[in-house]
DNA sequence: GTTTGTTTGATACAAATGTTTATATTAAAA
DNA sequence: TTTTAATATAAACATTTGTATCAAACAAAC
């Protein structure tokens, strides 16, 4: 426990934002979240004004400097290398979203949030969109251009990163499928090897990729 | 309006589903699916048992059929062609989801249905996954296993199906962002850019592929 | 020590929820 | 026609919901 989780609007929104990732944000009551952040019903009211207003709030205190945060370890893994290319692009976007900065659990959480808001946008995705989603792919838009086929326009570069991305959120937030259909966990193994699966697939495709047994 | 409109029993799978696909199981009440089913509140009860029940119902008589048709227009699609190869695959896969026999309005319930047993699976998805999921992916592996290099073990093909699935669901549940990002709207013209996306995609991922315009 | 602004607490309330019951209506069978 | 089963309806049930109220506790400033 850190010490603002000694404030009562911390624990709620921590609390808040475990509960709205787990059941969203209909299944989850005022109730539940005051419970479980250990203060009373009044609370929410008090900090945020109402339940809306704390969903909300959970994305712009939890989820936003958290997306932050995974991109700018995104940039210093780009960096850390030698030479920037696609390959280097997919693995940082790959590692990043995937090992990174966050524990397991932040990363579901980040991924569940992010993914019930695509499904069903509120005026939470136009905060996700604007501040996070825009800007980095404004940014790997620019990092990418240089090493794309030259008559690939900007909506080219702009759906090959969104397939790359697919398949970053794919493997976080559809673990259930993944694991079902290899049978695996999601260990440090498991992810190592997802990581090498989206580099390889980005660049290679179905058909190429460096031979594994043969 | 299909002779089976009639039956109160099938308006109410009818509007369930689309309620519980766009607002979600929770955020819809018993009493909005029957006052656009234009039936009395008990008839759920009587019919299916509990709200519950009449969600496994949606996808036990709705979705899953539907999932079928879709996997038989892959199949059709796959056999149309003179022969078998992972380009063929990957188009087929791209076309049968993205356009496919589905109307518009169908494919984003389906794949929001699916995405939410996704991110917090409930009874559904065992139905999901034990009767379309595994036996659909089962048939890819199967289908492709002949094509994919020597060295790649099971895990591998699996990983492969999973990255081309990973877009294409994708495509389908996150057209709020690809539509912002890009700048396009859904329409026919679009989705035949994703098809194309799609499959040069998965075949020479991002360096390769047809050039464009040079 | 008093005052001031902030935070917490217990309680209240109207609205909405899923479910049940008892009764009415309709359709089919005898 | 009478009987029987299937379906539909209206009303009520006990809970749970989000929110509001108001007094108590608290901390900091004066």
């Amino acid at each position: 426990m850190s010490k603002k989780d000694q404030i009562t609007r911390e624990r709620i929104l921590n609390e808040a934002e475990a509960l709205f990732a787990k059941n969203g944000y209909d299944a989850v009551s005022v109730r539940e979240i005051t419970t479980a952040a250990r203060c009373n019903l009044a609370a929410v009211n008090y900090h945020f004004g109402n339940k809306q207003k704390l969903y909300l709030d959970v994305f712009r205190a939890r989820w936003v400097p958290r997306a932050r945060r995974v991109q700018e370890y995104f940039r210093e893994f780009l960096a850390s290398r030698d030479t920037v290319s696609t390959s280097a692009v997919a693995q940082a976007l790959a590692e990043a979203f995937l090992k990174g900065p966050l524990s397991d659990e932040e990363r579901q959480r980040q991924s569940q949030l992010m993914t019930r808001e695509l499904i069903q946008p509120t005026e939470a995705f136009e905060l996700l969109a604007g501040e996070v989603l825009r800007p980095f792919f404004k940014e790997l838009a620019d990092t990418l251009k240089p090493f794309m086929p030259e008559g690939l326009g900007n909506e080219g570069i702009a759906l090959n990163i969104l397939s790359m991305f697919s398949m970053v959120i794919y493997f976080n937030f559809a673990r259930v499928v993944v694991s079902r259909i290899t049978g695996r966990d999601y260990d440090a193994a498991f992810k190592d090897r997802l990581v090498e699966q989206i580099v390889e697939f980005s660049i290679n495709g179905l058909g190429g990729g460096k031979k594994k047994g043969a």
